[in-house]
DNA sequence: GGTAGCACTTTATAGACAGCATGTC
DNA sequence: CTATAAAGTGCTACC
């Protein structure tokens, strides 16, 4: 390595930070990304985009730049699309800038850096969702932020999520004193059009460290893009060919397939073909974290899982439960298992790269349309940018498989030689609209009238790149009547002012119809079952559901009968509503479930779900009934306000309200609780009293956990000091000035 | 009468952010 | 709206 490489950082950084970099950290050479992005201008204070392949050093450009400004006593904020990825970045960040003695925090729905809040922090990560929230809350320290690191910047033209990217990219370019911007990307078609609508430098770079190469597979051949090919032997099935292939030269492939349960089938299938190449000590290994997992997870997708991990192989999706997800991850890095049959859940998610990726194929059903699509060129990208592990493989390869000529042709054209789609900005769309317009007039002082929010829609990508400002200003204003009839906003001349309840709505980052749809629950009756309250959650916008097969709707209608008179109200009559109806009946009945402590198990087989949709379903339940219980407290439903807040902590923990005080402990869920309530330990001072030795005899308690749940209730008795909370309140330095 | 094997028919379809106050299965 | 693989069902052939 080339020591001197490091040189062009003298000019930026003290020599014993360079020294640092390279003794402490490794890094003895600058890759041609960062070179590229350092002739820009990051290191100069210069608001630039950056568009690199994965793998090519961007973190690095980020971290450099954070550093710059954290020796010149500024504060940085990186922001990442998913929480996955914001605690891989936390981890990261945490031991870099722990070199230098800076402190990174990290703040996502998952982790929160208590501490008198985030100011004393150095290096900030949230997800973009969060740095949004914390921007409603008016986060007092937003002002120091000297540096504004947005990874995949590119997000801003998804679908659902992309116009909360494009709104807080809003406020923040129109701050009196703006940050600096470094927004690192993907490869998209209009880099130069996202880039001038945030006053940035476009930076383009294609160096990858391994490099990549693309082929299509047809009739035993993989055609390259440069015109080459070559021939595989015959396993059977192309994607046989293509893993023996892979394996017999000691690489690892990582197969995208576009349903869960085509993923799960291959996964099958290549086992036949893994288990070959399975050495005894790799399969001890892979035995122990089987072992491990099956004490974690007993419900049948699991151990489907768990079975095909012994044969070297897996399936990844997001019915998979957390630490089953990892163990894969895990297992895969570590060279143990040959292949991994992933959903699109990895096309954007953790870094798992492989020797070769091949993607089954190009089209996917899209479940809100109804047929299928072609997915876009940059997905096909970002999945083929996986392939080649930087120190381990030459070369990585992404092949697509074709099954006609025509369609060799095809993929060759559309996919492998084509240019990135545009980035379109996703902010027109109603319920996008309306939740955006309503969080700005309510948490920032200078947008309260028509034409202050005329001037912040004109500084949105959106009407950067579509010229018609009267449509979108005709839309914002009927999304404006209905805030103001819905009693979000009130209306005194030209000026739009906030409620209490409209700015509530905003800093709980709940969509308005939910609060609107809570409110006319909550007006018509005065009380309610735990049923009605979980179909009145599963129900809103917000609210996620699970589909009705064609066996449920017998059974679901049959327990429709027992239930309608606690459900409180007639299924309609609409074909289409009814349909709608039953998915969110049988989400609640899941949740009533979950929260009468059915075993996981049987509800992974009662409603045809994954642990991992458990997870996410009963996460989002929690979070709309909280949110609802806020707004019915601030309206006068105390009632409805007390009830929610139960049904919030219940869902939380997947247990009857019994059990609410013992499952706070830390270390208890709620098997354990069971457990422990089954035993006579019904309280927190049964526990207190009780001996640790007769606690360990409860079935999963063991002595450590025993120890350690009667030094936190000794802490508690001794009534531990709440830490000081900083005032709130005030206005933030986050708002803007829209001086005309 | 029973069943293996095959052809035809039916069925279902990816993912995941947010509050608040501290640590799930 | 532009599909497809897996699971389910039913039929036939054979014992």
């Amino acid at each position: 390595m080339n020591a001197a490489g490091l040189d062009v950082l003298l000019k930026y950084f003290p020599r014993s930070f360079v020294e640092t970099l390279s003794k402490k950290l490794g890094i003895n050479q600058l890759y041609p990304t960062q070179v590229e992005a350092i002739k820009s201008g990051v290191l100069d204070g210069r608001d630039i985009v950056l568009s690199a392949p994965t793998a090519s050093g961007k973190t690095l450009v980020a971290e450099l730049a954070m550093l710059k400004t954290l020796i010149a006593g500024g504060k940085a904020l990186y922001m990442a699309p998913l929480r996955a990825l914001a605690s891989e970045k936390f981890e990261e960040f945490s031991s870099f800038f722990g070199v230098f003695g800076y402190r990174t925090a990290i703040s996502t729905g998952d982790f929160d850096s208590d501490d008198p809040w985030l100011e004393k922090y150095d290096v900030i990560v949230t997800t973009n969702e969060k740095a949004d929230s914390l921007l409603r809350h008016k986060a007092r320290w937003f002002d120091k932020i000297t540096l504004l690191v947005v990874d995949e910047i590119h997000l801003i033209g998804s679908d659902k999520r992309g116009a909360t990217l494009e709104v807080f990219l809003t406020r923040t370019k129109l701050m009196p004193r703006r940050p600096q911007l470094l927004g690192l990307s993907a490869t998209i078609g209009n880099l130069e059009e996202l880039a001038e609508w945030l006053q940035a430098k476009p930076v383009r770079v294609d160096w990858r460290p391994v490099p990549l190469k693309e082929g299509v597979y047809y009739n035993g051949e993989i055609f390259y893009s440069d015109g080459s090919s070559t021939t595989l032997d015959d396993h059977g099935t192309p994607l046989y060919d293509l893993a023996y292939d892979t394996l017999e030269n000691e690489g690892q492939i990582l197969v995208f397939s576009p349903t869960r349960r085509s993923a799960v089938s291959d996964a099958k299938k290549l086992s036949a073909i893994t288990v070959k190449f399975l050495k005894p000590q790799e399969f001890r290994v892979i035995r122990e974290h089987v072992s491990r997992l099956k004490s974690v997870y007993t419900d049948k997708v699991t151990l489907e899982l768990l079975e095909l991990l012994s044969k070297g192989v897996a399936f990844h999706h997001a019915g998979l439960g957390l630490e089953a997800r990892s163990a894969v991850e895990k297992l895969f890095r570590e060279h143990l298992i040959k292949a991994v049959i992933a959903t699109p859940t990895l096309a954007a998610g953790v870094n798992l790269p492989a020797r070769r990726v091949v993607i089954t194929d190009y089209r996917r059903f899209n479940v809100e349309l109804g047929y299928y699509e072609k997915i876009p060129v940059m997905e096909y990208k970002q999945m083929a940018g996986r392939a080649g592990r930087p120190r381990y493989d030459k070369e990585g390869e992404a092949v697509l498989i074709a099954r006609s000529l025509q369609e060799l042709e095809f993929l060759l054209n559309e996919y492998i030689n084509a240019r990135p789609e545009k980035l379109q900005s996703q902010l027109a769309s109603e319920p996008v609209l309306r939740s955006h317009i309503l969080s700005i007039i309510a948490t920032s002082e200078n947008v309260r009238s028509y034409s202050t929010l005329g001037r912040f829609l004109t500084s949105t990508f959106y009407l950067h790149q579509n010229k018609d400002y009267f449509f979108v200003i005709e839309r914002a204003r009927s999304i404006l009547e209905k805030l103001v009839s819905s009693g979000f906003l009130e209306v005194e001349g030209e000026k739009l002012l906030p409620t209490q309840l409209g700015v509530r709505v905003a800093e709980l980052y709940i969509d308005p119809e939910t609060a609107t749809q809570g409110l006319n629950f909550f007006k018509s009756r005065e009380k309610a079952s735990t049923l009605a309250y979980l179909y009145m959650i599963s129900a809103t916008p917000d609210a996620q559901t699970v589909h009705v097969r064609r066996g449920d709707e017998e059974w679901l209608e049959e327990k429709l009968k027992v239930m309608k008179e606690e459900l409180g109200f007639e299924p309609p009559e609409d074909d289409i509503e009814y349909e709608f109806f039953l998915q969110v009946f049988k989400t609640a009945l899941l949740l009533e479930d979950w929260i009468n402590e059915v075993p996981e198990d049987v509800i992974v087989e009662r409603y045809d779900v994954g642990p991992g949709d458990i997870y996410s379903l009963t996460l989002t339940a929690q979070w709309i009934a909280f949110a609802l219980s806020e707004i019915a407290k601030l309206s006068g439903y105390d009632v409805h306000a007390v009830n929610l807040g139960v049904l919030s902590k219940r869902i939380e923990h997947g247990v009857k309200e019994e059990l609410l005080e013992l499952v706070s402990l830390k270390g208890i869920g709620r098997v354990r609780a069971r457990n422990l309530f089954n035993f006579g330990y019904k309280s927190l001072i049964d526990l207190a009293v009780a001996k640790e030795e007769e606690l360990s005899r409860v079935p999963g308690i063991g002595k450590m956990l025993a120890k350690s749940i009667k030094k936190q209730l000794s802490s508690r008795e001794e009534g531990e000091v709440d830490e000081e909370q900083p005032e709130l309140g005030e206005p933030g330095p986050l708002d803007f000035y829209l001086s005309s």
